[in-house]
Formats: C-alpha cells, sequence, structure tokens
DNA sequence: CTGAAAGCGCTTACAG
DNA sequence: CTGAAAGCGCTTACAG
C-alpha cells in the first residue's frame, strides 16, 4: 500500500479504480450496487473529502456564489444574503458574501472576486466604472445585478420598485399638508439616488406641484450621511417641514441631527426612510418608511443565477424582475399640523 | 500559434518558459528585468487571470478564510466580519462570510465549509456538537474560536470579557436597588448564556446575595427568544423589577412583550442587554448594556490566524485574548424608584 | 457496468 | 537567471 492520497487512495482501498470513485462521487454514470457500497465504505473508512481545486480545475465549476456587498453593516445585505442562501443551499452551491467596505470599494474587490472564479455573483452594480462593468462582462461570469441592469448580455436583474415607493412617499407626505420637502441622497453618481428622487418628483408632478432641485442634497447611505445631509440642508433654508431621505440609515443620522438642532419629530420636520430595517420600528418617533423585500430580492437573484447556470445561459433574453414596495406609515410623519417648538 | 490558455498562452506571447512566468507571478525566486517586463506585457496583453484551483492543487493553499457565523442578521457579526477584513484583504487574503441561520445550523454548514478547503476558518463554537469539533481538528483547518477555547492544539481564541460585563451589569441593577432580577439566555447549551449568567451570579455573590435558579429561563438570542422569554418568566412570578437578558436582541424582544403587557420600563421593570448594537441606543426608552467590541474582536480573531498561517503554526501555544468591555447605561435601567402602573 | 489514460492550469524541485 | 518535467487530485472522453 503506498502513499496515495486523495480519490486514488480511496479507489485502491476499494479495490476499483480511480474513474469509477469519481462516478459513484458525481453520479455521472451508472454504478453496480455492490461497487457503490465498497467506494462509500473506502470513502468513510479514510475521511475523504474532494478538493474543490482539483474539481474545479476540470469540471470548470467551483460550486460557489459570490454576494458582493458595499456595506455589510447595512441590515439591509444581510437579509439579502438569507434569502440567497435560502435557495442556494438546497441546490448545493455554497455563498460567500464580500464586503467591500464602501460604495467605492466594489470596484477595488472585484478584481479578488473574479480571481476565485465564483460561478455566479450578485451585486450592486453601483460604485461599478465602466471599466469594471467590462471586466465583469469579460470574465464570463455569470451576474445577477441588484437594483439596475448592468448591461450584459445574459445577465438578468432584480430590483424593487424604488420610484413607486418615494411616489407613495412623497403622496403621504403631500397630503398631509407638507410643501417644504427637503431630500437627502446617498452617494450622487448611485442609481438608487436617482430613482428615488424621482419618485419623489413624480409624486409633486401628480399633485401639480414643482419641486424644487434646491431642495435635493447628496451625502452617503449611513447614518453619518444624514447628518451631513441636514446640516447641508439647513446652510441652504431652515424652513423645511419634511426631510425624505434615501434610506433608513440616512434617516435615522437625519433624526440625529434634527433633534440635536433642537427640532422635533414630527411637529417640527416629517422625516421618512426606505428600507424598513429592524431599526426603523424602534427609533423614537417611529420611522415612516417603504418595505424592500430584502429577502425575496435574495431569493429572486438566487433563482435567476439557478437557472443560467443550469441552462446554456445566454440564448435567453434578459430577464428583468421588479419586486413592489409597500409604504409602512409610522410616528415620523404623523403630525399633520406644525406647532411651534 | 496554438489553442493555449492560462500561463502557457502568457509564457509563449512573452516567448519564455512556463515556469518563469509562475516565478514572476510569484515571485519565488529572482527573475531579470527584462524578462519580467516581457511577461507582464504578455498578462496584460491577454487579460491573463491564475485559475484558483490550480494553484491550490499545488501550493495547499486557497489564500481565503472563511468566518462561520449563526445569524448574520445579528448585527454583531457584520461587525466581527469588517474587523477580519481590515486585517485579512490587506494580506491578500479574500474572507467569506458564511451563515448557518441558527446556533444549531453550524454544524450542518460545516461540512461544507471544510470541502472548500480555507486556509483559516473562524467560528463561534456554540452550536457544533463534540462529532463537529473532532472533524474540525481532524480536518487540519486552522482554527480560529470565538468566545471560548475549541479545544484544538494550536487553535487559538477570542472573547471579550462576558462575566465581567455582567458583573458590572449585575452591580448597577443591584445599586439601583433592584432585587427581583430575571435572567433571559440565549441557547441553554451555549457557552455565552452559562458565562453570562455567571456574571450575574457573580455580582450577587458580591453583594452578599443570593441568586434563585428559577429566575433563569433559556431561548435563543433573537427578538423573537426576548418576547418568549418574558413570557416564561411571568408564568413563575409577575413582580420582577429588572430583566437581563443575554443579548440586546433579545433586550428589544423583551421590552416588546413587557409593554404588550402594559409594563413601563423602567419604572415596573428595568431591562438590560449585552452587544450594544446600534438598535440599543435607538430603542425607547434606550437601552442599557454593555459594548462588545465586534469589531477589535474580528481584528485580533484575524490576526491570530494569519500568524498561524504564516508560522508553521502548531508548535507555539495557544493564545486566548480577552478583550475587556464597557458598561453603557441608558435609560431603560435609570428610574430606581418603581412606581405603580 | 468498469478501467486506462489524457489533461485541466498551476508550482516546485531538479538541472544547467 | 532560466527551462524541462513531474505531479497536485480530480473529470471525462475513449474503449471494452
Amino acid at each position: 500500500m503506498t502513499q496515495k492520497s486523495g480519490i486514488a487512495a480511496v479507489a485502491e482501498t476499494a479495490g476499483v479504480s480511480v474513474s469509477t470513485v469519481s462516478q459513484v462521487l458525481s453520479g455521472n454514470r451508472p454504478v453496480s450496487e455492490a461497487t457503490r457500497a465498497k467506494v462509500n465504505a473506502a470513502i468513510a473508512e479514510l475521511g475523504y473529502t474532494p478538493h474543490p481545486g482539483a474539481r474545479s480545475l476540470r469540471s470548470r465549476r467551483t460550486e460557489s456564489i459570490a454576494l458582493l456587498v458595499p456595506d455589510i453593516t447595512n441590515p439591509f445585505y444581510p437579509l439579502v444574503a438569507v434569502g440567497m442562501q435560502d435557495v442556494l443551499l438546497p441546490a448545493g452551491y455554497l455563498l460567500s458574501i464580500l464586503d467591500a467596505g464602501s460604495q467605492s470599494g466594489t470596484g477595488r474587490l472585484l478584481g479578488h472576486v473574479l480571481e476565485r472564479r465564483f460561478d455566479g455573483i450578485a451585486l450592486h452594480i453601483d460604485g461599478l466604472s465602466d471599466a469594471d462593468r467590462a471586466r465583469l462582462a469579460e470574465s464570463g461570469t455569470r451576474v445577477v445585478a441588484l437594483g439596475r441592469d448592468i448591461g450584459i448580455e445574459g445577465s438578468d436583474y432584480v430590483e424593487s420598485d424604488d420610484a413607486g415607493g418615494f411616489a407613495k412617499l412623497g403622496e403621504h407626505l403631500l397630503g398631509t399638508g407638507r410643501r417644504r420637502i427637503g431630500f437627502i441622497g446617498g452617494e450622487e453618481e448611485s442609481d438608487p439616488s436617482r430613482l428615488r428622487l424621482g419618485g419623489l418628483r413624480q409624486a409633486f408632478a401628480g399633485a401639480g406641484l414643482d419641486y424644487d432641485d434646491a431642495s435635493t442634497v447628496f451625502t452617503s447611505f449611513t447614518r453619518d450621511g444624514g447628518r451631513d445631509g441636514v446640516a447641508a440642508l439647513y446652510e441652504r433654508r431652515t424652513d423645511w417641514d419634511a426631510i425624505v431621505c434615501a434610506n433608513d440609515l440616512i434617516a435615522i443620522g437625519a433624526m440625529d441631527e434634527l433633534r440635536r438642532r433642537g427640532l422635533s419629530i414630527p411637529d417640527d420636520v416629517a422625516v421618512t426612510g426606505y428600507d424598513d430595517i429592524d431599526a426603523a420600528a424602534l427609533v423614537h418617533p417611529s420611522l415612516t418608511t417603504v418595505e424592500n423585500p430584502a429577502r425575496e430580492i435574495g431569493r429572486t437573484a438566487a433563482r435567476l443565477l439557478l437557472t443560467r447556470l443550469a441552462g446554456d445561459g445566454d440564448d435567453a433574453p434578459t430577464q428583468h424582475i421588479t419586486l413592489s414596495t409597500r409604504l409602512v406609515v409610522r410616528d415620523s410623519t404623523t403630525s399633520p399640523i406644525p406647532q411651534e417648538r
């Protein structure tokens, strides 16, 4: 008995050929019951685990999927991850979550991610330069985009109806008599920021009102961003009666800063968020927001990826799935009549 | 020009041997400036990316590390992940976060994780059976344990001073006159639950008081767990004046349920958490808790792993690093005199 | 139903 | 400083 390892060792102790071991492992061709039993016994005896490197070297598959997120501490993304796992684990894929640390970090991490040859990758394409996008396309890695079309042949995308959600928020605020409405976006170059602002504009237009561009500031999709955004808005004017924020984290930061300035919510200023993370119901006053179906986004993205991975892929037309959103009215907007401080 | 791919294609267009290309890539032996330039030009021209499977097949290394967490939607873990990335990315390692979905899921996911042959793996060992632990040890994968010794030769561990933190919480509550103190743990078999309860006991002992075992219930480390825990405690008696929860999520759920029962916090009952997640400062009343230095735990774990990976490993004695914790007093405990409801 | 053999894309002694 | 060759552990035609 020589010092073989891996599949060769299994073959030797089972008294069969290496190919046969491989076949019982993969199930790619019929193996007699007796042989299968011998092989499985040998596998158990030796505690054999296939080497994924060797396997992927031949099969060109890694059976693993990456989710590349701009900020894993934003509670939206863990939910997307959980949704993807719901679908991927039963299908035999391992999901790796990779944190870029910031929107602009996504491009920086992309090279590392492509090197690893994941079978598929889900990502928010904001923060990707055109060059990054081209690299992704060339890599041949299956991509599913979260939030917007990435413009690669055969790459599907899932989004929630951001514009519709912000239109509902806008209608709600206008309906309660608010008129001096400011908007705090995330990164200016980001599509969610634009789409969400677009929804708000749409609400204004629907009510026959003009939206003033000077009511918009851009920061980042973080709590700090919300603080900065309020500061920037109040440099422009001080009579805001509502602040619409591009996500809940921004809204929570905005509330911090408004309170620090001695303003009362919602009496002086209403505040709204987006995503409906757990914290939205926990802050005081509780935050009016829009439910962004994060887990369902994850599930859908995973299913799209699996479908492409199973078929031969590029032939099918690009799929674009939009998930609807739901307005969640809470205390941060519900007092329609401004009172004195 | 034949249809070579990978390193062979690079070698061909650069006019050098395959080994030379490998050497400029790895830097494992000196290469002349001129040769290096030719090779790099060819790499750029072909858009060559090394195949990680082939590489790991020979080198026995994957340059990737896994963080296996019981629940990625618990905001504690994303922070640990960020801390690990702080250290790993500059060192050339990719961190994959893997979500077990629950404490008991950790064992189930372990097999998948070991198969992938990560160079190192960081995990909370709660939820691991002895068999799982044995599998880990046999796999030869570098392990760093979060929270407690895993009992594998050469495996280090990082913990925060849970017992100390709960002793401080206990002293704080006893110091404000609370005496009927209930404890809601997470999973009963989990070490954090036991350690944290131990800290509370220690505070009682320090004050010359007895802690009643009937004051303890175990649920799970989730918001739902907190709701269930309160229900269980109030089946036993109804005159609690403080509820100590094993983490912030439990505490938030406990507050939900106390409020539903018409109890006022902290006037009727004080509530405390552990971790100091963002939500702790956002709930109303804000939650007295203990800061658990999640990001620093991640950084430390990553450093321990890298040190083992760099050296030849097992010779060095097991390292055990304890990070101190800090009491954060907020509104959920600050009204010492019980009032009527 | 089973086996022998080629080859996936690298790294690493070995030789010069 | 550079190259030819073996081999890491698998999968997959090819043959029987």
